[in-house]
DNA sequence: CGCTCATTTGACGCATGTCAACGCGCGTGG
DNA sequence: CCACGCGCGTTGACATGCGTCAAATGAGCG
């Protein structure tokens, strides 16, 4: 579907060019809305940088200096309350981007969870370059339309559903986005812990695991180990989620 | 400090620019990005739309045909599960847009609390305009990182504060968002009804009410009536909003 | 002045959070 | 290679905050 990365430019200097070349996010994440001559000039302001399992990317209230593109591995979103009550925003995964929502300061942290590998950007400079690069800016215009829209439907989970409902809506949708990047096995991995789900989830680790519990003794799952789902019934999995 | 609304321009021909010039809403609207020969093209393409109180302006699923721009009255943004749960995804004040958010459909009801007017564009006459109004796109963008930023703020009041510090929260929210506009008094105006702040704060109508009177007999606010609210322990409110 | 609808107040039960113990898998070191 | 220990996940027991149901109060309007 993208058979074009290949192609040869042996006339032309690519300064970096090696590096998008062989990105695995390329055809996912928003350099896809450029072509090659457009990618170089986002080339030139990147930098790769790689972290380790539990590092921190940036914190809530740091000034927002780069927005980042993960190329590999999953990061966690989230905000803390004073007392140390935690809210995971979401889960980011390989192609998607950090950083886009600002209110002069980043508004959560971003912390890796397992290794992790990005491109970064300088934001000032990533958003002069946006003005030459129209393509971009609209491809940013529908991620950030798109987060919003996710936002909105976790609004509804944290608001409005019950833990079954909530851990449901999640396995549910992972195992959707799965199918739709072309998995054909009725499974999900899990690359966050349990407490990660909780936090994402509004509740607590205890809460999570009993209903893993229940969604394995009702038949609509099976638990490989604690970070591999099977989905034995997808449809009563839907079901749940959506509150019927 | 937008006196330049009245200038005369006898030479051109301006098929709407009355509209805008008489806007209310034009200093803090999408609009304001744009000069007054970018607003003309922006204004041919628009039409003026009024709703009664309680009207549905779209609904959840429709196809997106359109975006809005908010510039009289208050709009919720609500989201419905199956058996009649509701959430409310955001309250609209005058200034602000509808319709950005979507995956190919309008991803919640917009309904309007009072009687409403606002500036409707076709949703791809418009996308297709935005290619033209550089300025207008990039006004998008920020509009759409400061709703996400706002988004994820909400999910952190719905998934880890208590009734208490919700109410807290939106009460500090509004009155914060009142003076930013210029309000010198330490009071809010709620033009929705108590099931809409229990259904954007993820509770029921009692709880609120519950707060409500808690909120007054500690002496952090007093009630005018039912959707005036004073201040009268503003950092109070703030600390409990805060979860301290 | 009385009706209606929204809000407030009251009583009660349950779902879920809290606290606590247990199990299991994995990595490490002997 | 095995034993141990540590961290994560699971299960259990219990308490309580909040949702549910029900009734009273109050404000707005004809």
């Amino acid at each position: 579907m993208q058979g074009s990365a290949q192609t040869i430019s042996p006339l032309r200097i690519v300064p970096r060019a090696g590096l998008c070349d062989a990105c695995q996010v390329r055809g996912v994440a928003a350099c896809s809305a450029l072509d090659n001559n457009e990618l170089q000039r986002l080339a030139s302001i990147v930098t790769e940088k790689k972290y380790d399992s539990g590092a921190t990317i940036f914190e809530q209230g740091d000034e927002p200096a780069y927005i980042f593109n993960l190329t590999s591995g999953h990061v966690r979103l989230a905000k803390t309350l004073a007392n140390g009550r935690r809210q995971i925003i979401g889960f980011v995964y390989p192609g998607g981007m950090l950083g886009l929502a600002t209110h002069g300061a980043y508004v959560c942290s971003a912390e890796a969870i397992g290794p992790v590998k990005l491109c970064r950007f300088p934001r000032e400079r990533l958003l002069d370059l946006l003005e030459e690069l129209p393509p971009l800016k609209t491809r940013l215009l529908d991620i950030a339309a798109d987060e919003l829209a996710d936002a909105q439907e976790q609004m509804l989970l944290l608001g409005r559903k019950t833990p079954l409902e909530r851990v449901a809506s999640f396995l549910w949708r992972l195992y959707q986005e799965a199918v739709r990047c072309g998995q054909t096995e009725p499974s999900i991995d899990l690359p966050m812990g349990r407490t990660d789900i909780a936090d994402y989830l509004g509740t607590t680790i205890e809460t999570v695991s009993r209903t893993f519990t229940r969604l394995r003794n009702d038949g609509l799952i099976r638990l490989e180990h604690a970070n591999k789902v099977i989905i034995l019934d997808a449809q009563g999995l839907e079901e749940i989620a959506e509150g019927l």
